[in-house]
RNA sequence: UGGGGUGUCGCCAAGUGGUAAGGCACAAGGUUUUGAUCCUUGCAUGCGUUGGUUCGAAUCCAGCCACCCCAGCCA
């Protein structure tokens, strides 16, 4: 039996939270409406770079479909050739299998059901339901009507059914130019919906597509094809985002026109005893997050005009740009479950998704260290060949993720921040005569800062407290705790500091070109950095530099010769300087 | 000015007539060899608004206001 919506388990094992379509789907099952099946399907058109906004929509249709030991598909809505390629279907499939996610079977397409989808036609027609209509896409929208005004009928609608099988043939064949014929559903020209006005069902396009090749010049639309589509693959819940709510009245429409045996027979469940029963879309809110863009025009145009780096930016709210940046699968499905499910349109705060990743990467993340601004640091009272080998835990509180050795030398080096010779109220770091904690060894004074010509800062002479190894020291306590890397034994290193791409929280918002509120600070490449050498050949993916924030190889620029660190996301500071 | 939607804390979001869950953010404490993590506490007499029904309304009814979507042979 089924259980009730908040019964259900996510994977992470937390009850699920409840949503209006747990709650559908749970009375749904409770009318045996479609005999105990759950059977969803996520639709994407290859037509561009899977983004976080898609993310949702693919945790939410296979996180269903697992929770109710049901089915999910991948489908790839492949009816507008012109705008589709293979590379796009390639990389899709890769995201949803590094997100987590397994679709049930084959993949599907759309393109798999053209021949059936060509049949319906032609019975819609022979029923009176479609006819062949000849007027231009220009002179289609002056029939359309408005908003406000009701359309006109086409000269052709009342075209015999005999003529409309005979152009619906040549149209298939070849015999017209693009735009000359489209095939039309006969609804209702006055709809108040202007989805209903007689919308186009097959438009002519002579070109090639990427599943099909050349058999077809004639491709059938969204709306015809979706819900013929869901109806073969036995989908008992369709859900897409809200704007296509006014597209129902008409996928109902399609599918409630065509006699359901025909359906049956032709579906994957042509062999169940079961009823057969119609799919039913339902729509929810699609993702927004604020301070990003995702509308796939401007993500492409960011990619041509050069503004990223391309779609794997790791700026890029793209599914490829976060892997990239350091993302883990796990963050991102949770994430996508802490936003929830619901019909308001509403704007999530980049906050929630920061908030994921670090929750993930602090507990499994291995530490290490890395001096980001290098400031030379010589440790006096240690002997010139002085070197130890201090062995540290790769996670403060997990034990499992093991050791690390880091070797200490007389010389090292600290972040330039982490010294102050007029230090700002509250500061806990490294003054001229002041005691700090190295990480993982031990306290040291600083009593020399050597200066340039110029007057900068290079290099501070220490003196060790050489009973400070892991014991506080003597009659005092030290507050600072700072990180370091030895200076002859430290890999050299470039890190990447990414941050958001727009300081407008609202890019998309119909006032704003985007183009305006650009942050110019949204990549800072540091080439001068030193990282300890525990982490080279390190296969862990992700890394938590102490005290800087957590870190990954570069999948592309990165080798052990020459490590290049992207920082997904800084560490929480509550420290206002 | 046609049709379809949505309005619950700064941001998400539960709630389906019985007296406002949770998360993020924020604030204040505690622990801490990461100013991290972790722990504790605080954070809507209020649910767009105005009326109505009811012993009782975020939940039901009516009006009003705001915002979003639709006039591709795109999806």
């Amino acid at each position: 039996m089924a259980d009730s919506a908040s019964g259900n388990k996510s994977a992470s094992g937390a009850a699920a939270p409840s949503n209006f379509i747990r709650h559908m789907i749970g009375e749904d099952l409770a009318n045996k409406k479609h005999a105990g099946r759950v059977h969803t399907r996520f639709p994407p058109e290859p037509n561009g770079y899977l983004h976080i906004g898609h993310a949702k929509s693919i945790c939410l249709n296979f996180s269903l479909a697992e929770e109710y030991n049901g089915r999910c598909n991948l489908r790839f809505d492949d009816t507008n050739p012109a705008k589709e390629s293979q590379e796009f279907v390639d990389s899709i499939k890769d995201n949803i299998k590094w997100l987590g996610f397994d679709w049930h079977g084959e993949v599907r397409y759309s393109s798999n059901y053209f021949d059936h989808l060509y049949d319906f036609a032609v019975q819609l027609i022979e029923s009176g339901k479609a006819y062949v209509c000849s007027l231009s896409p220009d002179q289609a929208r002056e029939y359309r009507g408005t908003l406000t005004e009701p359309g006109t009928n086409s000269p052709d609608r009342d075209q015999t059914i005999k003529e409309n099988l005979d152009l619906f043939k040549r149209m298939r064949d070849g015999e017209f130019d693009e735009g000359a014929y489209s095939l039309r559903a006969k609804i209702d020209m006055a709809s108040p919906n202007i989805n209903m006005r007689d919308p186009v069902l097959y438009r002519i396009r002579h070109i090639q597509h990427h599943q099909t090749g050349d058999k077809w010049c004639i491709y059938p639309t969204y709306d015809y094809t979706h819900c013929i589509s869901d109806a073969i693959e036995g989908i008992t819940h369709s859900l897409c985002t809200l704007e296509f709510e006014d597209h129902r009245p008409l996928y109902d429409w399609i599918l409630h026109n065509l006699d359901i045996d025909s359906l049956r027979v032709v579906s994957d469940l042509a062999d169940s005893e079961a009823d057969y029963v119609l799919p039913q879309q339902t729509e929810f809110a699609k993702l927004k997050i604020n301070y990003t863009v995702m509308g796939k025009r401007k993500l492409r145009e960011m990619v041509e005009s050069g503004i990223v780096d391309g779609w794997d930016d790791p700026r890029m709210p793209t599914l490829a740009g976060m892997r990239r940046r350091g993302f883990t699968p796990a963050s991102l499905r949770n994430f996508c479950e802490s936003v929830g499910v619901a019909r308001s349109e509403s704007v999530v705060d980049m906050g929630m998704l920061e908030h994921a990743i670090r929750d993930d990467l602090d507990k499994n993340a291995p530490r290490a260290m890395c001096v980001l601004n290098p400031l030379k640091v010589v440790l006096t009272t240690f002997a010139e060949d002085y070197r130890a080998e201090l062995t540290m835990s790769a996670h403060p509180k997990d034990e499992s993720l093991g050791q690390r050795v880091v070797p200490l030398t007389r010389e090292i080096y600290i972040d330039k921040s982490d010294f102050e010779e007029v230090p700002p109220p509250g500061f806990k770091r490294l003054i001229s005569g002041g005691e700090v904690r190295l990480r993982g060894a031990y306290v040291i004074r600083c009593d020399e800062v050597v200066k340039d010509d110029s007057g900068e800062i290079v290099q501070l002479n220490c003196s060790v407290d050489e009973n400070t190894l892991g014991k506080s020291p003597e009659g005092r306590k030290v507050k600072g705790v700072i990180h370091w890397v030895s200076a002859s034994e430290g890999v050299p290193a470039t890190v990447r500091l990414y941050d958001r791409l727009f300081n407008e929280e609202k890019p998309e918002a119909k006032d704003v070109d985007y183009h305006n509120c650009l942050n110019p600070e949204s990549l800072i490449k540091l080439e001068n950095c030193i990282v300890e050498p525990s982490v080279i050949g390190n296969d862990a993916g992700n890394f938590q530099f102490e005290r800087e924030g957590y870190f990954c190889f570069d999948s592309i620029d990165s080798s052990d010769a020459r490590p290049v660190f992207n920082r997904t996301i800084t560490l929480r500071d509550s420290w206002s300087n």
